[in-house]
DNA sequence: CACCGCCGCATTTGATCATATCCTGAAACG
DNA sequence: CGTTTCAGGATATGATCAAATGCGGCGGTG
């Protein structure tokens, strides 16, 4: 009974270079690696306990989703944030998560809702207490198990890239002026939700993105 | 001259599992690679001639972009595009790529603007003489020497993916229906070049577009 | 006696590792 | 000040291990 060829449902070994690719991810969104810091595939057999080619591995499937930056002498950093960078962010963001929003409004059911509704009640109270990690976890959720309903798995994707370029970025920012004024207009989202207005929802995710842009925006400006 | 690496013609570094990357990437975008069809890292060792390690590389990288598809039995094979994929698509290049086009027109010079219209030449020649693989690689030349001038590497990058899932649909239909009704609106591209007219090359660009993916949404429903 | 379905083995393919080679940047030296 | 050497790190190879697909044999049934 050994021999399961059924539609393959659990308990699949999963892969080490998968591991380490979530972990690394995991890292330069929630984690401790800042722009500008350097990416060893040594350092982190050692700190990530896996071999050196699932390291590799995860490093190049990140460099190609832009989370990471390979320059000309094959050194790997995380990569820092221009202005003008910043806008080609905006624009693309602005369009495909307003846009994955819209599209999962329509068969959103209302388990779902009130599963988003729990995770923005953790986003207030990380807010509150000024848990930088919690919030920027929490509000990645947030939108992220919205988009996932669209069923849109092309869109998801590019929306994950632009996540992976703008995360670190924002973590800069919390670390730098605290929880105070970081993008919240989840309360609006969940609104329409419950509407099922699919304008309003993309309105205010539309709100909400701009205003965490803004916060980037003015500390590049400022520095 | 202790470095005695004649093999290329460039004294540079010439990393094996990027030329690998690049044929297996024109293997898909231009090649006989077509959706559906398994791909796997023996059997391209062979034909590449190239060790496992770059080929893997090359193929995990081209799975981050899309271009390939990481079943759950862990093989690997060029997807097929769904009705809603196409969807996904279409959205998504209507806005990206209109905008790269609309960023570039800023910076043009008349020589840029001579060479797009060389380029453009050869795809109307293989128009005419029915030459599939000139006018795939010449469409795709003329797309990119234009939005690279945008100088916007994200957006760059985003367009990239979108036509490395795009690419290998839109072959299949050359082969199918021949090259008589293929997307080509790129003579008023160049006249709203000359005038430096952004919103009438975003115009064209956004034509042009709407007639490929209209040819593939043509040749799906079909099926 | 012939046909059908299931189970286990063999081959193919992917994943990981240890190791060797090469590149880059910089310190050390003349 | 230019050259040489050296160390750290990245790239590439081949071997080895594990998993999955496909094939062939076995038993059951009409």
């Amino acid at each position: 009974m050994k021999n399961l060829r059924e539609t393959g449902e659990l308990h699949r070994k999963v892969p080490s270079h998968e591991v380490t690719y979530c972990r690394l991810r995991d890292m330069i969104l929630f984690g401790q690696l800042t722009p500008g810091q350097p990416v060893t595939i040594q350092g982190l057999t050692s700190t990530l306990e896996a071999g050196m080619t699932p390291v590799r591995e995860a490093i190049r499937k990140l460099i190609a989703e832009g989370a990471l930056e390979l320059r000309g002498n094959r050194r790997v950093l995380v990569p820092e944030l221009s202005a003008a960078r910043l806008e080609e962010l905006a624009f693309a963001r602005l369009t495909i998560e307003p846009r994955l929003a819209e599209i999962a409004v329509k068969g959103l059911k209302d388990s779902e809702i009130s599963a988003l509704a729990r995770i923005d009640a953790v986003i207030d109270q990380a807010i509150e207490t000024g848990d930088v990690h919690s919030y920027l976890l929490n509000n990645f959720r947030f939108h992220f198990t919205l988009y996932d309903l669209a069923g849109a798995p092309i869109l998801l994707s590019l929306a994950q890239m632009l996540w992976l370029r703008f995360g670190p970025s924002l973590r800069v920012v919390c670390g730098r002026y605290g929880t105070s004024n970081l993008p919240d207009r989840h309360e609006e989202a969940l609104e329409a939700m419950r509407a099922r207005d699919g304008a309003a929802l993309g309105q205010a995710i539309r709100e909400d993105i701009r205003q965490g842009i803004e916060q980037v925006r003015l500390a590049l400006s400022e520095r």
